[in-house]
DNA sequence: AAGCACTTTCTTAAAATAGTGG
DNA sequence: CCACTATTTTAAGAAAGTGCTT
């Protein structure tokens, strides 16, 4: 992500004059795999993936290939695989976070005070 | 093979800062 | 100095990578 920063690194202080930071070059290596390049779903395409996941949020060999059609992503059943994975680890973190928020508010502060109040000391 | 937990990479929106003209 | 814009930094989210287990 150089092209983000390059401003800031080449641009001396507006006071002083003076760079502050060293400006390194390099080169990535020649033999250097890409990997698989980052896919964005279409605001359709999430659409449908998020109906399927409310349907189940398993995805089998056969709707995996349906949604690879319909989607016109057949080259890459990979995404959706990942996509689903990703979204049930969302899915996990807002129940949990949902929870514990749960404990937080009403008046379930009660055991918070109680071990807090224990731990430090005067 | 796919699953999970965790991490990395990349993108983008918002916040913060720096310039600039009136 | 203030209002406005342009640029930079920061934070958060999404897709893919890693390593291990079933």
């Amino acid at each position: 992500m150089i092209e983000h920063h390059t401003s800031s690194l080449v641009q001396p202080h507006s006071s002083t004059g003076q760079f502050s930071h060293y400006i390194i070059f390099f080169s990535v290596p020649a033999g250097a795999v890409p990997g698989r390049p980052r896919t964005k779903f279409s605001a359709a395409q999430l659409q449908e993936l998020e109906r399927s996941f409310r349907e189940q949020r398993y995805i089998g060999a056969g709707e995996k290939r349906r949604l690879a059609a319909v989607l016109n992503l057949s080259q890459s059943q990979v995404s959706i695989k990942t996509w689903f994975q990703n979204r049930r680890m969302k899915f996990k973190r807002q129940t949990q976070d949902a929870r514990i928020e749960a404990l937080f508010s009403e008046n379930s502060l009660y055991p918070f005070q109680v071990f807090f109040s224990q731990v430090r000391s005067p």
